[in-house]
DNA sequence: CCTTAATAGCAACTATTTTGCGTTATTTTC
DNA sequence: GAAAATAACGCAAAATAGTTGCTATTAAGG
């Protein structure tokens, strides 16, 4: 199935307008393997647009349940398609993070799923989120 | 032993100036149970100082094993008294966090270890963080 | 004491993210 | 289809977090 179709899908199925820059933004997330900043999104789109725009669009995805969200090592924001089966407000983002400490990019390992641990029950958990850091292939 | 012998010891030990802020900013992570942005820590000083001042010194304190930094879920930096055992670039601080999702502190789990994962030889791994989101005792 | 090197504090700057508001354009409805 | 409704865009401005350069202090060691 084509990109564009997939992101047309997901826009239309969580009630969202299908505007020409949200359904590049959704096919560079379908394309990249990694979480990008708002700052490598800029890049990657062809024209330029707004940051107030990319914010607000990303942040909408956020709320439906097509990105998740997580700060890399310095508190910058990423974000990265979730699997399927996230809904706006349980995240089933259960899977492990990569950051590397070299270039800075964030790898979803989809396949890499967090395990568990034992939690008091003071604390009623929601969501958990696992990263590493280090070195990736490509800067060792 | 007194919090403040202790913040003396941590230090002299580590080749650091015994000022007033200093000494008074550790006393307040010894007494906190839960990691603390730079906000937290200017309510929480008797005076207050510069904010340059305070990142210096949680820098200082980073750079020295003192403490430890994870960005909370808004990608803000909070920092946390190591445990012992940790040196400038190899932190020990192999414990999970939690943080609420109300009242958005965080919680230091220092008898929670971060279980390992599986990973590809493709990553050269340095370090894990484990974060765990939900309501904490205080908020339910 | 006196020196010197670390630290405090001020000013200014960069970067990220948010908010308000008028305009544009996608959807919906007739 | 055309008009109405409203989601989304884009500009301006501002809030928030963190950094850098520079000078003034001050702790530590002779």
């Amino acid at each position: 199935m084509k990109t564009l179709k997939i992101a047309e899908d997901l826009l239309t199925s969580h009630g969202l307008r299908r505007t020409q820059i949200r359904l590049e933004i959704l096919q560079i997330f379908m394309k990249s393997e990694h979480a990008l900043a708002v700052n490598d999104l800029e890049k990657l789109l062809k024209a330029s647009h707004d940051r107030v725009t990319l914010y607000r669009a990303l942040n909408s995805f956020e709320e439906n349940g097509i990105l998740h969200q997580t700060p890399d090592k310095s508190g910058n924001m990423r974000y990265a398609l979730c699997a399927e089966g996230c809904s706006g407000h349980d995240h089933k983002d259960e899977h492990a993070h990569f950051i590397c400490d070299e270039c800075n990019q964030t790898y979803c390992l989809q396949d890499v799923k967090i395990p568990d641990v034992k939690l008091s029950d003071d604390y009623q958990l929601n969501s958990v989120s696992y990263t590493m850091n280090g070195v990736c292939k490509e800067c060792q």
